[in-house]
DNA sequence: GCTTGACCTTCCAGTCACAGGAACCACTAA
DNA sequence: TTAGTGGTTCCTGTGACTGGAAGGTCAAGC
């Protein structure tokens, strides 16, 4: 299977897939033109890469994961330290864009939009509070 | 004032600040030494930038609500504009994050995290669907 | 006057996870 | 033969900094 069908297969660019050899995520074999040939199994890491990366883990994460995939002897608690890390990370992350959206929202209400320069935004940027 | 004093003022790492001079942001003079010149205007334009970077403005659009701040004539219109699909995009990051987080939590829930090698984190990732 | 240490300068490299594009090679159909 | 599609490598750019090297400047203490 070239890059292409491939790139279909797994739901991922060509040129993400072709990166992910670079960095050692995948090793496809080669044709004797040179195009990257790849087995089933590749397609499946593949996939198994898109999906990971859909759930927000790194790259980093995602080696350790597909690694951990494809030993048999894996402890599962492995796994779950990774994922809950990432959950946390995720958490802490939402809070900290509610709390931005929140005093976003507030101004942005605040603010009559209108042609003249008065803005309670650049009033809060400019030494105001933040949070109102 | 030299970058350190301007640095605990704004609340912003020197390195920032040389950056922010980089691209254009703040144009600091400079003493006979080299070094530069914080007026208290330069430190009251590094502390808007780092309450609207707080918000989580990009730098283009803190490029641009710096200039409607030293804009007079302004329409509070274009600010809220700017304000407006960066709350947005909050939004949508939010709403993302948050579909991560239920996968991602269910997945964590379901898993025994022992010595055993069977995981649904790992099944889901393989094939298995990505929301259960 | 000299040294020490804190502070300043510029410049270069690295981060993360790719994306865009140039220049070139391989294969297929007409 | 030619055109078109798809493959290859290599280099650069992204955003917003951060770390570090190599060196200049200043104030204080001896």
């Amino acid at each position: 299977m070239n890059i292409g069908q491939a790139a279909e297969a797994a739901g991922l660019p060509a040129k993400t897939i072709r990166y992910y050899e670079e960095i050692g995520l995948i090793k496809p074999g080669r044709n004797a033109n040179g195009y990257r040939a790849f087995t089933a199994k590749d397609i499946h890491n593949l996939a198994f890469l898109a999906r990971a990366r859909a759930l927000g883990f790194s790259i980093e994460d995602c080696r350790a994961l597909l690694a951990l995939y494809e030993d048999t002897s894996r402890a599962s608690a492995d796994v779950k330290r990774i994922a809950q890390r990432h959950l946390d990370e995720i958490e802490a992350k939402i809070l900290q864009l509610r709390e931005m959206r929140d005093t976003l929202a507030n101004l942005v209400d605040a603010c009559r939009g209108n042609h003249r320069p008065d803005c309670p935004i650049l009033a809060s940027m400019s030494g105001g509070r933040t949070d109102t």
